[in-house]
DNA sequence: TTGAAAGCGATACCAG
DNA sequence: CTGGTATCGCTTTCAA
């Protein structure tokens, strides 16, 4: 019954019509007869017809695609990251292409191979060079997620360097902890870099000493426990609290402490950055930075269909979304705070 | 100097040639004399010509993409399934589109919609109806991945029963425990499914009263805490070890009975699925059954790949990849163990 | 070796 | 309303 190497063709012929009529009833545009449209709807019903998307695609000169470029790194972040992004393309139609450069050396022809295959692309920032992006621009629009692109290359990004300027400034003043460690590499991505800035400007605006140099280390919780390990295992001298870079080092370093049976936040004071699903649940809970993963994606994601339309129109201009420092217990805050977050 | 606009036509003007020996060039097909091939590849390079893809996958019949179907849960599994996907399509210069049915209902037309995309796709077990399956199996290769396919479509999956059965034999037998809980949903997955039901077979093998029910819950870290609380916090008869249906979940598990005061594994046993790189590092490190998740998605990807060329040849056969019981600290065993792990 | 022309599958303009 | 036909960009016979 349904033959998919069924043609517009095909069914004008089996339909006695023409193949712009059924090019007119499968799309429903313009205007056709009752008596047409059965007849041709019954054709496309009985043999199974569905227009080929490469055919349309190539009339319509559009992929009905979106690309996705990100390093490859597991964990939640980048999953929801994914399903933001593909959730706001669904009712445009679009699908959605994805490609972990991986640390890929050829990572920058990749993205630009990309570029001839979809309509729009998101870029995690860091992941390719300015170069590529630039010239990607040029082919379709493109948009930086969590970084800033060159010239006026349009980024959507979440707010770093104030909100954990005051979860810092937090544990400085309010919980009076000194000997503070950054666990995250600054290098490693813009987010990072970022965070990191606003580690030390939280110390320097109280006159306090600059910190040392940040534990530099990946995103994963492996990450995580393993600087645990470096940080608590040897006779250095004990931090008085450890700010990650994000919730799952943040996750992994609180099991590290916790199988060594250090008790936190009594003997050491953790935080992260993201406020994944799991923050919330462990014990003591995560003291945090809410950041809107999703709505980073989908803001993007808006942004490139909102271009795909108009040519040579590359959105531009950089929007950065608001975080909210969530205070839970690991910071040593009691238990139940009384609001959620704080607004940064 | 790199307009986007430039077509086989443009090219073939400019050089003064016809089309067809432009498309000669640019795919090193043919025989072209040097010289017009000089003058070509000047053009080409000049005008910073690159071939369309839509066109060339019209006249190809070809898309170069491969399509990917997953729930769209979180975590190191589905992210290294990604990965080894993707990764095995990069030498076929194959795309990869993804979809997360994120349990919505319209999944299987969205994963029908997505098999005119592509020209072959992997589904996870349990994300689509067999229904959708065996309409998708018509249009193009497809393979199950960590499943089963009705009909005969083709299937990759990691050895589950055995394993698990193994893994639960050592807790009962080697360490005595009894009372022991499986926490995971076995309707959500078929590999959770198989895994419970090893799980039980141990026990009937070693003519032990059957468990109890399982505790259904999902499949990440936060549903680990969750089910944490739900098991320890009670009044209820606590449990002489807990085995997981995933490391994510059993992780979620440590971190719940590390974080309640209980040391692991002299209070509580937890074991887990997949040996995710975190699960190496905890302490105590987490004894689990390692699963070649890479592999699994490379060799969906290989499958598929080798049935794009014949028509209508839809890749059959099961392959079940074997998995290897990992004994470490957090379900007695000492410490360092002899041997990484024991083959199944 | 090279070029003219016929598709690939679908859309859309322009007459009728 | 409906049908013929040019077009999208590229590949690939088929002759010359």
């Amino acid at each position: 019954m349904s033959n998919s190497r069924m043609t517009v063709r095909e069914i004008a012929r089996l339909a006695g019509v023409s193949v712009a009529t059924v090019s007119r009833v499968s799309n429903g545009t313009g205007q056709v007869s009752e008596e047409m449209r059965r007849r041709v709807l019954e054709a496309i019903e009985k043999h199974g017809y569905r227009p080929d998307h490469l055919g349309r695609a190539l009339a319509a000169g559009r992929h009905g695609a979106l690309g996705l470029v990100f390093p490859g790194l597991s964990g939640p972040y980048f999953t929801e990251l994914i399903q933001g992004f593909e959730s706001e393309g669904v009712p445009s139609r679009a699908s959605v292409h994805i490609l972990c450069t991986h640390l890929r050396s050829d990572s920058d022809d990749q993205a630009l191979e990309m570029g001839r295959r979809v309509d729009g692309m998101a870029v995690i920032g860091g992941t390719i060079s300015d170069h590529a992006l630039l010239r990607l621009a040029e082919i379709v629009p493109v948009v930086v997620v969590a970084g800033e692109g060159p010239g006026d290359i349009a980024s959507v990004r979440a707010e770093n360097v104030a909100s954990t300027a005051a979860l810092t400034r937090h544990l400085l003043v309010d919980h009076d902890l000194r000997d503070l460690v950054f666990v995250g590499n600054p290098e490693g991505s813009p987010d990072v870099s970022e965070r990191w800035a606003g580690f030390r400007q939280a110390h320097h605006d109280l006159g306090i000493a600059p910190p040392n140099e940040p534990v530099a280390t990946g995103l994963q919780q492996a990450d995580g426990v393993l600087a645990a390990e470096r940080l608590l295992a040897g006779h250095l001298p004990q931090p008085g609290a450890v700010v990650c870079a994000n919730d799952e080092t943040a996750l992994g370093m609180l099991v590290g402490a916790l199988g060594r049976g250090l008790r936190v936040p009594q003997d050491l004071v953790i935080t992260g950055f993201d406020d994944v699903p799991t923050a919330a649940l462990v014990t003591p809970a995560l003291t945090t930075v809410r950041q809107p993963v999703r709505e980073l994606a989908a803001e993007a994601a808006r942004l490139i269909l909102g271009a795909v339309g108009q040519p040579g129109s590359t959105p531009t201009g950089s929007l950065v979304l608001p975080t909210e420092l969530v205070l839970r217990s690991s910071c040593g805050c009691p238990a139940s705070p009384p609001t959620g977050g704080t607004r940064t």
